[in-house]
DNA sequence: AGTCTGCTTGACGTGAACGTAAAGGTGAGG
DNA sequence: CCTCACCTTTACGTTCACGTCAAGCAGACT
């Protein structure tokens, strides 16, 4: 029984669970919640968000590697300064493999926006980081 | 009288004055905001966070080319994601030459994590610009 | 003198992305 | 049975970066 079973007892769900025997593992809110340093408030916003779709079992929410791997490039986007509506517009494109033509040229249109918007923001990076670098050779010449 | 005077009337401040005479270019709220693509509120309200710090004739704003090459700065911070509490340390950082021994030290460690995480974050960039490339050329086999 | 345009200072409103209680359900352990 | 730890929803609060009136002054054209 110790083994087997998907218990999400404490000691089970505290950390990510080891999957035993081909059995797909399965998060709770808090083990996400630590692996990506973010809170289970937001976790739970960016369902309400239509960002992710965790299973339930009762009222409780069980994310899997799926939903894990969505989270994960949520965050990404997040830190490249996409909002929250921009991320859920890309990950509906990802998704479905909704074969109509005119969405598929829609989706090319919006995805090669986007590459080169981040270009842009790429090169501001690097102009950024260029000055930060010479200011800080600058400093080390003053000591 | 044409040509010299810094007379700011509506035909001379609507484009960035053109400095007849080396005389030093001034714009005003509206010229920056045009040549920027901000809105005259938008240098307000940095003024009022401590980021500009205009003349003045009478209650009129007058910007000097320090202060455009300044919101240039600013700009690209606000483009790479720094909130606008962080462009003003970094701007107080760069300004004045405060020699003293343990402020080059902390403005130097700090400059250092910038770019850290300023390098971090092109590597999310890149990363989420490879995606979208691939998603794009999947996306083109379709068709 | 009157009007027009542009600039000024408040002051309140807004959207995004959560934070922070409040109030309650649920299962394991003593 | 009771407590404890963790989960839930509902709902109001907060920070940031401005937007949006409102009311008024100042110089230029008619």
């Amino acid at each position: 029984m110790g083994t087997g079973g998907l218990s999400l007892s404490r000691d089970d769900a505290a950390q990510p669970p080891a999957a035993a025997d081909g059995v797909e593992p399965v998060f709770t809110i808090t083990d996400l919640a630590r692996e990506f340093a973010v809170t289970s408030r937001t976790l739970r916003f960016y369902e309400d968000e239509g960002l992710l779709h965790p299973l339930r079992r009762g009222t409780t929410r069980l994310y899997s590697r799926g939903d894990r791997a969505r989270l994960a490039w949520i965050l990404r986007g997040r830190a490249v300064g996409f909002s929250l509506a921009d991320i859920r517009d890309l990950l509906d494109m990802y998704a479905p493999g909704k074969a109509r033509r005119p969405q598929l040229e829609a989706a090319l249109g919006k995805s090669r926006e986007r590459i080169s918007a981040l270009m842009d923001q790429r090169a501001a990076i690097d102009a950024t980081i260029a000055e930060l670098e010479h200011f800080c050779r600058t400093i080390e010449q003053k000591l």
